[in-house]
DNA sequence: TATTATTATGGTAGTTTTAACCAAAAGTCA
DNA sequence: TGACTTTTGGTTAAAACTACCATAATAATA
């Protein structure tokens, strides 16, 4: 059984690859995976937060993971984050985009089990909804949760590295294109704004009244005339996210740190 | 035929996922390629180039591709990458890393012919080679060559759309990190930066006085003392790049257009 | 109701950075 | 020698950034 599949890549091999010429060396047999770091952000409590699920098999059973699912016949890449998104949580707003791939040989422990060389390879994906509005979607079996990235468990897997990587993708995300806007509602201040940005790259980067002058010097927030009491204060104008006048100015960076 | 292999990941399915109700819906069965989108700079000419391999095989016989290869059993992805490089060019400086992975249903025509569901998947790698001193590798059997990017042939797959995404990843990588340096000889002038950075952004990011200026107040170069003369004009200083220096810099941007 | 606290808004002044030039220095070439 | 080329090191005006500050408009409170 072992030998049935191992051999059925060689064959393969000779009709499709060009440049070989030892014909032990094995091509390698892949499961491709998709794992999505997906976050959001807690602007009431300043946290910045990533979904976990708990395993419910072997290996590293009980360990919270990234959700992930194994890629099906026909589905394209990205058609898998969506729906494994989908699974965990009902958003209305949402980005996502490919993150890297990871697949070093050993990444998985079922590889060194499987006596015949099959391979899992992972695909992620890098995503982040609107807090407020997402809701989880608990299937009674196995744990969900939003995790603070200043708290976060051991996780199963390369998962680890995985979400720092993601992280990184955030912030230069948040500083270098309009991502905040996708997750931000159709209409909301400049303090909304302001909270999710130091949320994410911390409280360092701009003064209050500077990030304010500069966004509203670059005209592709439009002041609503609508404006929010939110408690003490004074009323806030409510901004929209005009995309239109914002084309120019992309593959620029909006803010510095 | 078909049915042993198709009914293979359904197994392998059953024990391995969580969250999955619908036996109907099949896994899919991967192999897995790494293609290089390998770019160097010829200064002289002022061209960037893209190394493309003729195809020796079908699909797309006789077509130039991204010089690709198959992943090997215990082989990391990034070695993949490695070897398929080494096999096609004798270079002492590059820079490697991972661009994409696109891995859409039917990207590869095989995928049709095959009457259970193998896909090919396509882990792209982005390298910047020193032109001066790469040796093509001729095989003897199948072509290579560097094509300048305004002038590409009709590819193979979808390597043009591959082609493309490296090259906005280039100009990226230009702006915001040190990766020039690591293609440019040990001791190289201003004059020979500024070329590369010109070839490969365009004349109008910056002027050449305002370039050495910006690039001289960051303190990362270091004066050599040592001068070339090449041709006319007053010989210039030969540079060096004091990557400790540069330390502090990292992730903040070099040069904007 | 008058006062205080809180948040939003709009500004100023000083510094730094950028953009567009310009002129001298130090070579080669004819 | 004189013309030409390339490097080098400026200058200057405009723009942007930083660290503040004053005021407006509301809620909370005495």
């Amino acid at each position: 059984m072992p030998n049935r599949l191992s051999s059925e890549p060689n064959r393969q091999r000779k009709m499709n690859r060009s440049d070989d010429c030892c014909d032990e060396l094995k091509l390698a047999d892949f499961r491709v995976g998709v794992d999505n770091v997906i976050f959001s952000v807690d602007t009431d409590l300043k946290r910045l937060l990533v979904l976990l699920v708990m395993r419910q098999e072997e290996p590293f059973l009980g360990q919270w993971s990234l959700p992930g699912t194994l890629v099906r016949n026909g589905e394209a890449l990205e058609a898998a984050a969506d729906r494994i998104l989908a699974e965990k949580i009902r958003v209305q707003n949402l980005y996502l985009e490919q993150l890297y791939t990871f697949g070093g040989p050993m990444r998985d422990p079922r590889e060194a089990e499987a006596s015949y060389g099959v391979r899992y390879l992972s695909v992620s994906y890098f995503a982040l909804v609107r807090y407020s509005e997402a809701e989880l979607i608990a299937d009674g079996v196995s744990g969900i949760a939003w995790y603070p990235m200043s708290q976060l468990p051991e996780l199963a897997f390369d998962h680890s590295k995985i979400i720092q990587y993601g992280h990184c993708r955030l912030r230069n995300k948040l500083e270098y294109s309009p991502v905040a806007f996708e997750v931000l509602p159709d209409l909301f201040t400049l303090s909304d704004l302001y909270q999710l940005y130091t949320t994410v790259l911390g409280e360092h980067f701009s003064d209050y009244s500077n990030f304010r002058s500069r966004l509203l010097k670059l005209k592709f927030l439009q002041d609503s005339g609508v404006k929010a009491s939110r408690g003490a204060g004074r009323p806030a104008s409510l901004y929209k996210f005009d995309a239109e006048a914002f084309e120019p100015l992309k593959d620029k960076a909006l803010v510095f740190i």
